[in-house]
DNA sequence: CGCTTGATCTGGAGCGGCTCCAGGTGGGTA
DNA sequence: TACCCACCTGGAGCCGCTCCAGATCAAGCG
């Protein structure tokens, strides 16, 4: 497919995917006779897991190092294993972070009711 | 208190909170004698609020909008209520994005389990 | 058949949000 | 007196995009 649609699958943005290959986060892309990319499935596959992982606040070199083991086979998958595990972990610790912010946006939130009715 | 107590118990930067002040997200900040900052109790529960937005995803712009807002008192309080409902929103869509995420790397780390049983 | 439109390409500039650095000031200790 | 340390300012540098200029090419159309 081309880039196009590849970018409405997995949400980035052309320029970013285009970005993200000449960063060394993805698969080398094929090419068709006209010198345009063609995205696999699995090369969409590939990029929404891109995706997330930045999304969710992976540093790009991080992702680079990923991709690098990834492109080693089978024999990297314990190192990948790990780095997912931490990431998971920093997820987890997001989540408490914006469960920290809504706490305080619902007690600002509640300090304005206040306010109001005390006019 | 000094810039370092405060950076300490906002969780910001000492570069940061400057950047910030130079950047109109807070309330002119005090001055010693000696031209050095002296933050309040006030100034700091300001910096954790603007820590919070900012590490919870809220552009500067929209925070600088927020503090020019406060600035002005009560009556901006309708429109500065509508800007943290709004980022309370966009808090519960970052979750669900953090979620999804979370589901991704485990059906990946399962993959990595099943391919080393496979072997 | 030539012409316009639209998607893609490349290399590079610009931007948001920090983060760091050089160079300078002033208070506290030995 | 000399040193150290925290602080100051202005500006450069960095990351991760995002946008832009200028070129190419396929498709649709009068």
């Amino acid at each position: 497919m081309k880039i196009s649609e590849a970018a409405a699958r997995c949400g980035l943005g052309i320029d970013t995917i285009r970005f993200y290959e000449r960063s060394g986060l993805l698969p080398p892309v094929a090419r068709g006779a006209d010198g345009k990319r063609r995205f696999s499935p699995g090369d969409v596959d590939w990029l929404i897991l891109m995706a997330s992982l930045r999304e969710t606040g992976m540093p790009m070199e991080r992702m680079r190092r990923f991709a690098e083991l990834y492109r080693r086979g089978d024999d990297s998958i314990s190192e990948r294993r790990r780095m997912l595990v931490d990431h998971a972990a920093t997820l987890a610790a997001r989540r408490a972070g914006l469960d920290r912010c809504a706490a305080l946006l619902a007690a600002k939130l509640k300090r304005y009711d206040d306010i109001e009715k005390g006019e």
